[in-house]
This record gives C-alpha cells, structure tokens and sequence, in this order.
DNA sequence: AAGAAGATTCGCT
DNA sequence: GCGAATCTTCTTA
C-alpha cells in the first residue's frame, strides 16, 4: 500500500524472490554499502535501488537487523488507485500495471526515497494484510540471474495473470 | 583510473 | 529478437 500525494494505489503481492544469506546473487553478498545498506536492517524495510540506471526495485528486508538479505517484489496485482497506476504507467492494460519488478515501482511511485523506511509501522508506504491469500504457491528458479542461477528461490501465486514472465517457467517441487 | 556487468523495460526491425 | 537507457559496484591495470 503506497498513500502518496497523487491517491493511494495498493495491490496484492503474486510474484516474489528471495536472495539470501550467502548467496551469490544477493547484493548484501560482499557486505554493506551505500546503495545496499538497508538490506541489513531488521526484516521489514524497504530496500530501493536502482536497477540498470533505469528502474527502481523494491525488496523487502529479511533478516535480524546486521544480517544482508532480502525479498524482491516482482509483480503486484493491482487493487485501489487503478486509475492512477495507468496514468504514471501509461497504458490501460491493468495486466501490465505492476506486472515486473520495474513497471511496480512505477505503478506505486516507489523511489529511493522509501529506501529504509519500516514497512511495518506508520508511514506512507506499508505492508499488510489487505487481501486474500494466494491459493496455491510454485517455486521456480529466479529471473534474469546469472550467479546462484539453480536455486529455487521464485515464488509466485499458480495462475495468477499479473505474474511476470513466461508462466510456463514455474515448476514446482524441483 | 577505466571498463564491464547487472534482480529491466520498451521500441524498432 | 536486439539494443538503448545510464547508476552502482566490482574487476583489472
């Protein structure tokens, strides 16, 4: 849920990967820095960077505060604000509002100013339970990675049309 | 100190 | 299907 100036827009979370402790991929790997910083505070902050020099990406803090990793948020499913998300995306097609780890960000306004905050507590930018959970999860290997590229660290509601990629990649119990 | 790669998306061929 | 956009970090000289 993102309560900006704009309107709020808020969605239900369908596609995630989680990078871990010791993880090559991770980009808490090699230890703090100024860009990764707050993959290392206590399980519930935002980490926002900026991918490519192009698109933000939102994850969420995972372990005790100390310890780098965190969860990608990849795909949304789009449910207040709809409107909104289509005018800063700039299309109609609500499949494609927050379908992707980019076109998300976009479609919540989320930037390197929410970097840091506590998704738990009282603030603009939060999580919660505000919709029903996914009735069936897979797990495939994570999406456009080259180094600890096997692990099944994907996961992502079965079925669901907001998920990003190619649904065909999901194999579960591997 | 400079170059390359990287958790992506969009537009053109 | 391929390349551009262009930031941060890592690698190598």
């Amino acid at each position: 849920m993102h309560e900006s100036r704009a309107g709020t827009t808020s969605g239900r979370i369908v596609e995630t990967e989680a990078y871990v402790v010791g993880d090559a991929a991770c980009h808490a790997f090699r230890g703090p820095t100024p860009r990764n910083r707050s993959l290392f505070l206590e399980r519930g902050h935002a980490y926002v960077y900026l991918n490519y020099g192009v698109w933000y990406l939102f994850n969420v803090s995972s372990e005790s505060h100390g310890v780098g990793a965190g969860v990608l948020i990849r795909a949304l499913e789009p449910l207040e604000g709809i409107a909104l998300m289509q005018v800063r995306r700039g299309t109609d097609r609500v499949r494609d509002l927050a379908r992707g780890p980019g076109r998300l960000t976009v479609a919540m306004d989320i930037d390197r100013r929410h970097d840091g905050l506590d998704l738990c507590a009282d603030g603009p930018l939060w999580l919660g339970r505000i919709s029903r959970p996914a009735a069936q999860i897979a797990a495939s290997v994570r999406i456009g990675i080259t180094r600890d590229a096997d692990r099944m660290l994907r996961f992502y509601e079965r079925g669901s049309p907001f998920v990003s990629g190619p649904v065909r990649l999901g194999r579960a119990g591997a």
